[in-house]
DNA sequence: AAATAAATACCCACTGTTGGGTAGATAAAT
DNA sequence: ATTTATCTACCCAACAGTGGGTATTTATTT
């Protein structure tokens, strides 16, 4: 383990939240807040202008979220480890960050003074670091996935799902699409199997849940 | 103005942002925090050992969210003002504080030193304060209010939108009010003529966006 | 006492949806 | 060459919703 002190950077739009975390991390020497910023935009010009270890990142912001961010922090500043900070951890945002932006670490805003600092530790020592609860998340993001995939709609019963939510009647569908009324019964039929749904509110609730609308 | 500091409590399930608002008040020492936690329930006996003027509390908790808890504090401790601290500031929950709770002031969490400083100070000496994002939402939240008396659905008829989304037949219905089914289906005319919608998913949305389910 | 609002209920034709099938044409993968 | 997926299309009975009415009872307001 090096002796040089870890340089941190912190951008969250809330200054409360970069007061709580400066707070947290009081008494331990070997963490240096160098940066701290409440705009995303700001914090790429700041860390080119002073070097830091590790960026600490909200999240949900307004104008550049954290997914943005960190891709472009990656991308300009591929020495620079990210650790993301999440009020809640959705899942399919942490999925996002750890694809697009390669991020070292997600934790929730519950976090404690001892896990952020060993979460910190962690990554500056070229490790990873998952709240429990995020890991948890993840699982279930992936199963909802999987899910997703299983049902397999084709691309065509997507279209009707979205003429469906629109109101048209089948016959309007059929006319529109150069169909058979017959034809867009049995889309209908098939959609509803798949979906394992019956009834068009239960249909445009799952499809506005995974995103076909 | 008294010369007398003004004793805080804070309840917040992050402990990031208790910290963060501690660190916020740094340096002003008319101010002292007496109590800290961050579980809405163990407050309330915290705040009977230890008496506070002033209780800062998160909106959305897990437990007891903020307006359960302020309006807890405010019958047990009426002398006790409350500022309530959010994230996002939604319209609905504010009112609710207000009516319920009768609390002091409403505030984002992106507040600044200065402002919140500002706040106590003004709550403190029986004023209220309330942060421009926070007016704002609420004269949405009123807009919608109105909109919504506007179209006068009866109590019987939201009861009838509450089933139809749950996707029972007006037979079933009919079985459940012990009415007919012919009185089902007048009042599912009235409420597409009051609406002002045709289509059971664009009632649906009206009563998502009206706040009906 | 009269007017209004709310909840109830009926008639009923027309239109639309659901769910049970089967099956041909075409393209892509094995 | 054969299997599989997708899109297409048909038959059709049973069920459900829509929209045009009218009308009675009860409670509340004026």
């Amino acid at each position: 383990m090096s002796n040089k002190k870890i340089i941190l950077g912190i951008v969250d739009d809330h200054q409360i939240v970069i007061e709580g975390l400066k707070s947290l991390l009081h008494g331990h020497d070997q963490f240096e807040v160098a940066i701290e910023c409440t705009h995303p935009l700001e914090m790429i010009s700041l860390i080119e202008k002073k070097s830091i270890d590790i960026l600490l990142t909200d999240v949900m912001m307004p104008g550049l979220n954290g997914a943005e961010l960190s891709k472009a922090v990656h991308q300009k500043f591929p020495q620079i480890k990210i650790l993301a900070l999440s009020m809640s951890g959705q899942g399919n945002l942490v999925n996002q960050m750890i694809d697009d932006a390669d991020i070292s670490g997600y934790v929730l805003k519950n976090i404690g003074k001892h896990e952020l600092v060993k979460a910190l530790e962690k990554i500056s020592n070229g490790g990873i670091y998952f709240s429990e609860e995020v890991l948890l998340e993840m699982t279930r993001a992936s199963e909802r996935k999987k899910e997703n995939t299983e049902a397999r709609l084709t691309a065509r019963e997507i279209e009707i799902i979205q003429l469906i939510e629109k109101e048209l009647t089948n016959k309007q569908m059929a006319e529109r699409l150069f169909l058979s009324e017959r034809t867009i019964e049995t889309h209908r039929k098939n959609i509803f199997r798949k979906t394992n749904t019956s009834g068009i509110i239960a249909l445009v609730k799952y499809a506005y849940e995974h995103r076909l609308i």
